[in-house]
DNA sequence: GCCCAGGTGGGTA
DNA sequence: TACCCACATGGG
């Protein structure tokens, strides 16, 4: 039976280091977790490349824009409007608790920083966890639905697990390394984008030797996204 | 045309 | 608590 580090071991000698997270800045890192909320990260590199160009980047700029203005340049990642305001209530919390500095968050408490993020409107548990972890190096393991999926059909959780008991699982089984949190979680990306689909295909899975899908009649688990 | 994408909040029973 | 649904663009 193969471990949660079985698993990582195995992405990594078939994927390599994936050098997350796609960002120059901390507070890059928190803006993208926000506009990839279900949706394809090439799309968000569009809208971080629009940001940029149009002078956004910046949490004062960001917090006392007219929303509607600043819809626009993330209207490649779908939910403009919705995401737009997301972007407004983190800025007015950086701009309230930090200085407009998340790097002066990095200090924090875990836990207690854990928190204060989940009171902003549009920050869920995956995105905060992704701020914690890619933004200020905090020892969080981030689950998503590659997360599940995957370790639903390795039957390493049982279907249906809570986003926190399925945290807990993988912080349990693994040394408490923000790097190893770092990489595990963008192996498990780089699997669920590219093999590990949710319709019965796994096109050349390059741990298939190690997943019990498709079993000897072909049959996967029912999908349940 | 259909499925899928690095979720979250609000409403209802 | 446990479902539903809205939010929306872009690629395969």
């Amino acid at each position: 039976m193969a471990t949660f580090r079985d698993i990582h071991d195995h992405l990594y000698a078939a994927f390599g280091p994936q050098g997350w997270w796609p960002a120059e800045t901390p507070f890059e890192v928190a803006v993208g977790a926000i506009l990839t909320q279900n949706t394809a990260w090439t799309n968000v590199e569009r809208a971080v490349a629009n940001l940029k160009a149009g002078g956004w980047l910046d949490p004062a700029t960001m917090a006392e824009a007219d929303p509607d203005a600043l819809a626009e340049p993330i209207r490649p990642t779908g939910y403009f409007n919705v995401k737009a305001r997301r972007l407004q209530a983190l800025c007015r919390f950086l701009l309230d608790s930090a200085g407009g500095r998340i790097e002066a968050l990095a200090g924090e408490d875990t836990a207690d920083l854990r928190g204060q993020l989940l009171g902003i409107k549009g920050v869920g548990e995956e995105t905060a966890d992704s701020i914690l972890l890619y933004g200020l190096g905090h020892p969080v393991f981030v689950v998503d639905a590659y997360t599940r999926r995957i370790f639903e059909r390795l039957e390493l959780l049982e279907p249906g697990l809570s986003y926190g008991r399925i945290q807990a699982a993988f912080e349990a089984a693994l040394p408490r390394d923000p790097a190893l949190f770092n990489e595990y979680h963008a192996l498990v990306v780089s699997l669920g984008k590219d093999y590990c689909k949710p319709r019965p295909r796994c096109p050349q899975c390059p741990i298939q030797e190690i997943c019990p899908y498709p079993d000897a009649t072909g049959g996967f688990p029912p999908a349940r996204e």
